[in-house]
Parts: structure tokens; C-alpha cells; sequence
DNA sequence: CTTGGCACTCGCACCGGTGGAGTGCCAAGC
DNA sequence: GCTTGGCACTCCACCGGTGCGAGTGCCAAG
């Protein structure tokens, strides 16, 4: 059975009272404060409807109606549109991220303004290794046998590891390492630098090769286990604001906001910047989250994506709004990053 | 009126049946589970006393005692002997630590393992700029008016900061400006970088001198701001354990926690390694904080500390408990760095 | 100073009644 | 056939009253 125009009108009505109210709705309020210009009980068939199709539902006999994830999820599709952010807001966002000194602090600032902007737990994801360029590898000696190894991204990002040498190290030895690998992975995507660090361990100098080897398996680790992937998270204060939304139930929320893991894979599957995903309630596959709505964003300087960025809110939340918010900070945040 | 010894022991017992069962304690169980050799009645004078003098208070008429602030603060002064750790929460210790690879590692590491052993909300500082040694300094070309500075510590932090020069920069001053801050900072400590900067700047080639003085504007900001300690925080999922304790003031805790000044302030105000601090309620000048407790200790490799962590949970805690896990975390971390 | 006894005070859980909001259904109207 | 007003019904939230139990303060005796 089709849902006529009228249908969905109402359904949008519910949606947007009762995120705004956070109160089920009735029949009568509907018809006052929309203009649909027709009587509560006509209204009261058409919510019949909506509820047989599984968009809406009722707490308990006689009282108002909520809208299930499924109405949310055809509400998010079909029936909102995107409400552009005042000028005021994209004003304030440029001011704010204009002021970052490096990346540490654009992702500081960046994830500050998404939880201040929509009232939300906010996180953003440091820009991906694997999908940035080599810009520069340093080696620093820290004793005999050890080096600490500081890697910098064409994105700003800095990573150290210390790497411990089964013997001990020259100057020399570590000038000759420096160079080499630098001349081998500077300007390189970090993707494909197993390769040449294969290649780089090849044609390496006999009395350099175990040196090379040892630095070579702290590089693959790095790159390869996921770890070192980043990110920030502001906002869980934010959590509070309703108590209704959950009910008793803040806890595994919190749990699982501590999980890098599982926020990484929340927000880190994106691969075009500027598109967007929202996950409702049950769509979202994480344990404790059910229950929680997640909206992310992937931001990058050009047409593949560094990096995803989103906020996570109850289920009931302000959608239309949500998602600008988030695409807007997106494409600041990736113009912002193209400037250095 | 002093406190007969008595009187002090039906404090001891009333804080400790308190913390355990969360519950008002009567003068009944008090006589029943702790072997007070005397009848609930004396139990009963002995209490209207200690709420005389403000020691502990009862919700309401007719309920059993609770401490107040001024209570746990005898508690933790006098009456309590710090419990030593289990040999197996020793091990535990050990081994989570030592697997650490790194800097953020190590504090990564610290910081969960503090929230797990207390059940608490955790708080790590990075070891602090102004208390730690140059270990080198990296100038990076960025492009031609910007050099990325990597300043590396002794205690294996890693700050990155991009310096925009005025000017365009060759890969020849570049190289010099390198050596020369090496050279000028390399083993100072930080707290006495202002002045090696300042006759850094005297001694600069005419040429070197403008890009020289970009330079140590930048590194200057890095050090005297205060902006550049970091902290790293785990276990706030903690907090809901016991709703009782926040009752609808998890907000301002969670808004506390988000601030970095806040927490630094908490923490960050230590002397010496394995000195301690606990602070109790409003003894915590913290808006928001109130109504918390706080044990914070220093850590360090030698003899002054180089940094605080700590711990933040309900007024009622395990005080005991919550103190030797502090300390012992804040020993092994400082181990751990020295060794480094 | 300690102890048993006793009256007293509250908080809390339980209960039944009431009001109101909102629904579903139906019969009439366009 | 859709829309509408009317109406009975359901169920929650609120309210005041009641009984119970825990715990106290006080007192008089040991």
C-alpha cells in the first residue's frame, strides 16, 4: 500500500514535533500547529495507516505517537530537506578553524565546534595514514642501540615509535639510514610504501641491511596494524542534555566512545568527501550504540576522502540540521587542510 | 572535645560500611559487623557526637549516618592505613606497562589501567614541556615560507608546530637554522630555553637573523603558553556506576572533564614524585567539581616530578584503595620512563 | 559510662480514585 | 469514497491516605 502525499505530510509533522518536543504526539496539536488543513480525525486515519506500515508508533494505548526508526529513516530519505546554515553559523566556523596553528589543533578546534554547533557528542578522525603521502622521516638518536623514528605526513600529521636495534648504531649509520629511506619514501603515498620499502630493503648496503630490516618491520607496523589511526572526541556532555533519551542507558554509550576501534569503524568508512551517511538506531551495528543515531561526513583535500568526521545523538534528533552542520565543518575542514 | 578513640573507630567503621553498600548506616549493623564491643545504644551517643561535630549527618530524621566531607577528610588523614596492592595487581601493573612501544603508549596504557584498577574516572598528564630536557629539533621544508618544528624531548614527546616565515626559506638556511637551535638547545632543559634562545638570537648571521627570530617567537609561544600540556583521560563510563552519586549533575562533571585547564590545574599541581594529594567535595575549588573527589600523585624519573595523574570519583570512594593504586601506577609509569 | 526499653519521626511502598489526553470507531455529510 | 464531528473507552500521571519498618533520641537502671 502506497502512502499518499497527505501521509507523508503527516509523518514529516511528527517527526518534527516530536524532535522539537520530545513529547508523543497527538492528533490535535498536529492539526493546530502544521497547516494541514484538515480535521484530527482525518488525521487520526491517516496516523492509523503510518503505525499498520510501521512508521510510527504509540508508547501506550492513548497517547501520542513516536515515530519508529523506520519513519526516521524514510524522514532522513525522503521527506527532509537540507536546512542550510545561517550565514552567521559558516561565519562562525571559519573563524573558528582560522585560527589553528597545526593539525593537532584544527582537529581540536574541528571537534569543538561540530559538539558546540549540534548540541551532540562530535568526533573526528585524524587524517588517515594510509591515505597520505610520505613528507619527511626523521631518525633520531636516542641511545646506542635505539632510534626514535618521527614520521611526517604531507598532512601535518606527526608520528614517533621508538625502535630498538638488536645492536648499536653509528651516526653515520643512522645519517646513511636517514637519507636513504627518505630518499626512497619522501612524496610517496604511505599505501604504497610496503613496496618500496621492500625495494629500499633490497638494495640496501650489506652492513646496513640488518639496521634497514629492523626499521623496515617498525614501518610496516605502523602502517599496516591500524593503530595508528587517530581521533578526537568532544561533547559527551552533551549526552546529559535529555535523560529521557537514555534511559538508564548512558553507560554502554559511554563504554563504547572509549573504543577507538569502534568509533573508527563508525566514522572511518567514508571514501568521498563531502558525502554523508546517517546510521538510525538499529542500523548501526555496535553493541551499546543501538539505540544512538550517527551522522558522519568524510572531509579530504581533494576528491578522495583523508578522513571521516560525524556525531553521534539519540535518535530522535534534529536531522536536517544534523547533517549540515556536519557537511558544512567537512568541507572547511578539508579546504582548511588544502591550504597547507 | 576530643574524640575518644572509640568514637573514632565508629567513624572508621561508618565510612567504610558506607562506601561498600552506598546506604545510610544504622547503629545496628555498625555493632553487628564490625566487632565493636558494645551495644547499638553507646553506638548511638557515640554518633550524636560525631554529628555534633559535623563528622557525619543523616539524611533525614530517623535514617541512618552518612559522612560528610569533614568525615572522610578524618578518614583519609588519620584513620585509614593505605592497603598494599595484591602481588597479582602488581603483576598486572607490570605487564600491561610494559608493552609499551612509545610515548602515547605509555600514556595510553596508563591511563586505562588507572581507570580499570580504580573503577574511576582516570586522568594521565604527558610528561610537561618545561620539565624536560631538548633532545633535537627538526626543521622540515613545508613550502618555501614554511618550515614544520618538531621538537623532541627527552621523556619522548614529540610537538610539532608550523612556523610561517615572511619570507621565502632555502634548504641551506633551513639546514642552518637546524643546526644552530641544535646546537644552542640540544640537553637543555626547556625551563632554560628563553635565555639559550635569547643569545641564540644574538649570535645569528646577519642572514639567519630574521628567519631566526620567527623561529624562537614560535618555540617561545610553545613553551611559556602553557597551551601546549596535554592530558589524556579514560574511564568516564565509570561515572554511571552509581547514578546515586551524580544525582543529575553528571553534566557539569562530564563538562569539567572536557576542559584541559581544569584537569591540569587538578592534577598538574605536584612537587615530587610519589607525593600524593587527595582532595575532598568543595575542597575541590572546581565549579562543577564539587561534590567529586580527586587523588592526584606526581610521577618522574628522578627526584622532581615531571608530570601528575590521578584519578576523580564519587566523594564516596574507596579511599584506601583508590591511594595506593595512584601511587603505585604513578611509580611504575616513572620506572618505566626512566628506563627510556 | 553503658545498656535495654520505648515512644517518636520519617521515608517509602502500596492503594484506589480522579482527571485528562488521546485514541478507535461509527454514522452522517460533502 | 474521503472527511468530519461525536462519543465511548483506555490508560497514564497525579494525588492524598495508610501501614510498615528502620532508625533515632531520651530516660532510667545497672
Amino acid at each position: 500500500m502506497a502512502l499518499d502525499e497527505r501521509k507523508l505530510e503527516v509523518l514529516r509533522a511528527i517527526v518534527q514535533d516530536y524532535v522539537s518536543t520530545h513529547e508523543p504526539v497527538g492528533s490535535k496539536v498536529l492539526a493546530e500547529r502544521h497547516h494541514l488543513r484538515v480535521s484530527p480525525a482525518t488525521i487520526r486515519n491517516d496516523m492509523a495507516a503510518l503505525e499498520d506500515e510501521g512508521y510510527i508508533t504509540q508508547p501506550h494505548t492513548s497517547a501520542g505517537r513516536v515515530p519508529t526508526e523506520k519513519g526516521y529513516r524514510l524522514f532522513v530519505d525522503k521527506l527532509s530537506t537540507i536546512k542550510p546554515l545561517s550565514p552567521a553559523e559558516r561565519k562562525a566556523i571559519q573563524t573558528f578553524l582560522a585560527g589553528a596553528v597545526d593539525l593537532d589543533d584544527v582537529v581540536s578546534r574541528t571537534v569543538r565546534l561540530l559538539a558546540q554547533l549540534t548540541r551532540q557528542v562530535a568526533v573526528v578522525q585524524y587524517p588517515s595514514l594510509t591515505r597520505s603521502a610520505v613528507r619527511h622521516i626523521e631518525l633520531v638518536q636516542v641511545g646506542a642501540t635505539r632510534l626514535l623514528l618521527v614520521l611526517i605526513t604531507d598532512t601535518g600529521r606527526v608520528e614517533q615509535r621508538m625502535v630498538e636495534f638488536p645492536h648499536s648504531i653509528s651516526d653515520e649509520q643512522a645519517g646513511s639510514l636517514r637519507t636513504a629511506i627518505n630518499t626512497a619514501l619522501a612524496g610517496e603515498q604511505l599505501a604504497e610504501a610496503p613496496d618500496q620499502i621492500a625495494t629500499l630493503l633490497e638494495s640496501a648496503s650489506p652492513e646496513l641491511r640488518p639496521a634497514m630490516t629492523t626499521l623496515a618491520t617498525v614501518l610496516l607496523e605502523t602502517l599496516v596494524e591500524k593503530r595508528e589511526e587517530r581521533i578526537m572526541l568532544a561533547g559527551t556532555a552533551n549526552l546529559t542534555r535529555s535523560t529521557i533519551d537514555f534511559p538508564g542507558t548512558l553507560r554502554p554509550v559511554l563504554e563504547a566512545l572509549e573504543e577507538q576501534m569502534v568509533l573508527l569503524k563508525l566514522i572511518g568508512e567514508v571514501d568521498s568527501p563531502s558525502a554523508f551517511r546517517v546510521l538510525i538506531g538499529d542500523e548501526n551495528q555496535v553493541e551499546g550504540l543501538r539505540g544512538t543515531s550517527v551522522v558522519t561526513a568524510g572531509y579530504g583535500t581533494g576528491s578522495t576522502a583523508l578522513a571521516g568526521l560525524g556525531v553521534l545523538g539519540p535518535t530522535r534528533m534534529d536531522y536536517p540540521g544534523t547533517i549540515s552542520a556536519v557537511r558544512a565543518v567537512a568541507r572547511y575542514v578539508g579546504d582548511l587542510l588544502a591550504g597547507n
